[in-house]
RNA sequence: AACAGCAGUUGUUCCGUCGCUGCUCCCGCAAGGGAGGAGAGGAAAGUCCGGGCAACACAGAGCACCGUGCUUCUUAACAGGAAGGGGCUCGCAAGGGUCACGGCAAGUGCCACAGAAAAGAUACCGCCUGCUUCGGCAGGUAAGGGUGAAAACGCGAGGUAAGAGCUCACGACGCCGUCAGUGAUGCCGGCGAUGGUAAACCCCACGGGUUGAAAAACCAAAUAAACCGAGGCUUGAGGGUUGCUCGCCCAACUCGGAGGGUAGGUCGAUUGAGACGGCCGGCGACGGUCGUCCUAGAUAAAUGACGGAACUGGCGCAAACCAGACAGAACCCGGCUUACAGACUGCUGUUUUUU
RNA sequence: GGCCUCGUAGCUCAAUUGAAUAGAGCAUUUGACUACGGAUCAAAAGGUUGCAGGUUUGAAUCCCGCCGGGGUCA
């Protein structure tokens, strides 16, 4: 099985890795730090890294009133899971490591159709890149 | 063979790499890791009905409200389904389609405009009889005209001054009786009433307690106030006891406990009115019995991404290119409704060709 | 996931006990007034009553099925 991953780590994305509490949402939603990037509008926060926290965590929500179908929906989601799957430990990772700092990142999807897999990719990409630079 | 209708089945497949969520086994103190195997639908949708399940309420009965409405059967139950009856309708016929299909002969209401009159009838024109000052007046009548969506059962004959269910035959309708049928109902006989409207109020029959998994149950941080137990030593401060001080008590304060149950977690929650197959009963829906199988269980919510190949379609030979329906479980079932490219099967009808 | 409500001119609302031309204000257009504009006056245009069926002689209204909007349950 080649590991093509510079860091030799597996491209995972568990559970750990998603936002699931209410409150985290509330708290990340009040700090109003936020950055867009068509066709995401990303809220961040950082916080120090704990025992129970070591990992940078994520939420991708996108709204009923641009697609009406929860088939659309689930695969907008899909999508952006898979391509911070594969970029979050190039893009984002090192830079939060060397800070001991790990990200809430929530991202809400304003646009209103479906892009393909690739510049969604490339987006994701642009995002984490402008949240390094945050951290600077 | 083509086309059309109806009914039913199916609704892309395979390989590689990287992932996600449960389950089983193994390693590990743990975090986690490894292996194996599983992982969206016929509608998962709309939430339109009916249940299961749960909490609360409840002696019994009635009223109100809501729903259903030909009959019999089916079922856990239903506004579903099956078979049958009746009306309407398509058709030469065979046969098919469709119906909120109990009751306006229980009561009340409504029926605009037009029209004499829209319902206890009435009388504009007309028809007939009588009177007449020849202008009409009085009476009878509802056949005809006209109005309207609808005109006092329809139509023919008798009858009459003219007429009239006034009488009779046939026909539409209700009730009763015989016969057939489990029954709706049908045949025959007798009696009887007559506008429509109950998706108008209403009457009759039957059914419905309310609220829904954000239900319910269990574990249980932090914090506030109240309660219980122990302490409450020195100094200072509050209240009571006392004229005052000391003392004592309360209380502040400290520690512990129990309680309720918020954040959070567990459960509910996936073995069930289960699926598949055989046999038996039934016209059928469906039921009985035997055997086999375990077939998603997430919880800010998994079932995905990329690449390759095949298949189908755009398209008439090939290649290239493009596309692959409707749509995503949220406690679980039974239905209904709505969406749906294509493929396949069966039956029926029409047309053409061949024998 | 469950439940409740509402869809009428471009906008805000009537008509809702079925009754025949669906009405009012603002906005739009035209004309008058004015040197011009505003205000005012007069007139016009604008509606598949969300869509599709049914009941009825007749439906915005009654019934049923869809579509869309809003609200509510911690």
């Amino acid at each position: 099985m080649p590991q093509e991953n510079a860091n030799n780590q597996r491209l995972t994305f568990s559970k750990r890795e998603r936002i699931c509490s209410r409150l985290q949402i509330e708290n990340l939603l009040q700090k109003k730090q936020s950055i867009f990037c068509y066709p995401f509008k990303c809220y961040y926060d950082f916080t120090p890294k704990t025992e129970e926290r070591a990992v940078n965590q994520i939420l991708v929500s996108v709204p009923k009133r641009n697609f009406k179908h929860a088939v659309e929906r689930n695969r907008i989601k899909r999508l952006t899971r898979e391509a911070y799957r594969l970029q979050h430990r190039r893009h984002l990772d090192p830079k939060t490591d060397e800070k001991n700092l790990c990200a809430d990142i929530f991202l809400f999807y304003v646009g209103k159709e479906i892009l393909p897999y690739n510049l969604i990719e490339n987006k994701i990409i642009e995002v984490l890149s402008r949240l390094c630079k945050q951290l600077l």
